[in-house]
DNA sequence: CAAAGTCGACCGCCCTAATTC
DNA sequence: AGAATTAGGGCGGTCGACTTT
């Protein structure tokens, strides 16, 4: 508002702002702090002080006190693949929304050390809890018998470790991919799934094994990729070169645009020759060659229950452990058809 | 290591840790910080103690006394989005690296009020410096006759507005994208550009415009698209009804997916029919139907500049205002061909 | 006179208790 | 007597000055 009347605002103290409003330090912090017991003139006053000398109350002070940092940490690997970066976004705004700052470390590896020492610089700068975003399988073991000493929240679709879980139901996403193409007739549906170890690839390797199964039809050991569109191409090369078969489940939408890639090259075509399903519904799986039937994930949606069981978790310690998950739609597109 | 000897760590203090080593709480501060003065075998007793009792020092109080929090706030804008998400990425390793944790904030639009409230959320939890990424021209202004009272770090690649700046060179990296098209013979080079307003779209922009007229070619008016692949698909249903040009140089990758989806739709065939360049080499390019021609750009250079410009900011307040700007290679692959 | 330690003030705020109106 | 306000003691560190080998 008015010029001229900052002082390095760095330096400004309650009391410098208590002086102006000509009272006491504590009626400040009353007021800083929407307590009772202050007469509204004298809010005023104190307010218009605050305004004048762009008084911003020091964080570091009232954690110190009060021991509560207003801050929340997160560890967070997959970056930046969409789903993963998505998750993040929603979590900080939800965050942001509840009045919290986040933290975030993006450790290089997700080895038990690595994962841990991250944590601890979390712990260091004092955050209220600890967010965990890594789909490793096995992640949560290495906080096993680690004290943390914060509620720890974590991104996790299979019931194992410590900790709060939430996830979206990957198990029924893969079903109803699987179930869309077997409803268009398929029998012989292979399966590229993500790495050995992500809990969200053994999810949906599971929902597509008991979809198989369930409908009578023969299982085969599904391919192995890393969620990399170079990989689902490679792994379509392998595979094309051998046989073709009727239709594919590809464990996630990258994955899946390798895997047109070299249905192409190998002069096929989809979904004339062979039915293809991805995961995810990536904003650019709209406008693969051809328009990818997909799997929607809500990741927004996980952003904001993770930000809710933080707060749950940190309101009473035995708020629920797993939250419900909500089963992923498919989105029909052009990449699938009746056999 | 051992077990049964923490006492609800949050609540250890350097006190204790003096009781228990046999020293006063000055000498473990010491040790803390690495400061002269201390006998190895005293030292070596109070980790120990460090140790023994899970000991973690107070990150608030700390600030509060040396003024120095140790973190560093990122307003990061475009996630989640490849570019944006790989630079936060890298971003937030460098400064972890650095010893500094870092505080983001997403807001929900690049209005001034917005981006403004972003930062005082930052500045209260008393940041070091804030870091800008927000490719939008006039952002800066929202910041203009603002003393935040820290350094202020942009991503920006139009030299304007205050604060220190950080970029790739986009108009180098456009003039080898068109360039690139010119030699392989085509004059006709349309350009789908990024929204108005972003000064990467503007750059890329401007790079085509100097390109096509350095070279004499006619210079047509851009299309303006949204970074999206629906709007490259959109524009590109347009545009082909109308004519089919030699070639387009498109703003980014998401939009030439889209453009390649309708160049498809009309029966077209890349590169035979029009040659199309992308711009930023996101991972997914390689595998487009055909693999698409495009300019890489080093995101992860960004994120590391950033943190160095932040460090000589905080070392000395007037270090150079913007880094040199690296030009971005060109990645040709199959959407391009000889006229 | 170094090196190794100890003491005590202070950073900016919140909270309880005491005081004033 | 009760509402409004003030005084003072930490929270957990760092730093300078001072004391002890």
């Amino acid at each position: 508002m008015s010029p001229n009347d900052d002082q390095s605002h760095s330096a400004t103290t309650i009391f410098d702002v208590a002086r102006l409003a000509g009272v006491s330090h504590q009626t400040v912090s009353r007021v800083l702090n929407d307590l009772p017991n202050v007469r509204a003139s004298t809010r005023e006053r104190v307010e218009q002080a605050i305004r004048q000398l762009h008084y911003v109350p020091s964080q570091a002070a009232r954690a110190l006190v009060t021991r509560r940092s207003r801050t929340i940490g997160l560890v967070a690997t997959g970056l930046p693949d969409f789903g993963p970066s998505s998750i993040v976004l929603s979590f900080n705004r939800s965050a942001r929304a509840a009045g919290y700052a986040v933290i975030t470390s993006n450790p290089a590896d997700i080895e038990g050390a690595t994962l841990r020492s991250a944590s601890e610089v979390l712990i260091r700068q004092s955050v209220e809890a600890i967010v965990l975003l890594a789909a490793e399988r096995g992640v949560l073991d290495a906080f096993d018998g680690w004290e943390l000493g914060v509620p720890l929240i974590a991104v996790a679709s299979e019931p194992r470790g410590r900790g709060v879980r939430v996830s979206l139901d990957q198990y029924g996403g893969a079903r109803r991919a699987v179930g869309h193409l077997q409803e268009l007739g398929h029998r012989d549906i292979l399966h590229i799934a993500g790495p050995a170890g992500s809990m969200d690839a053994e999810e949906r390797l599971r929902g597509w094994h008991d979809a198989l199964s369930d409908g009578g039809m023969p299982v085969t050991e599904p391919l192995r990729g890393d969620w990399s569109s170079g990989s689902g191409h490679r792994i379509g090369r392998q595979l094309l070169a051998e046989r073709v078969p009727e239709a594919v489940f590809v464990g996630n939408d990258q994955m899946a645009l390798g895997f047109l890639h070299a249905t192409q090259e190998a002069g096929l075509r989809v979904p004339d020759d062979i039915s293809v399903v991805g995961f995810d519904d990536v904003p650019e799986s709209a406008h693969f060659s051809p328009p990818l039937t997909t799997v929607r994930q809500d990741f927004t949606a996980v952003g904001q229950e993770l930000m809710s069981a933080v707060l749950s978790q940190l309101r009473d310690e035995d708020s629920p452990v797993m939250s419900a998950m909500r089963i992923p739609e498919l989105v029909v597109r052009a990449s699938t058809r009746r056999r």
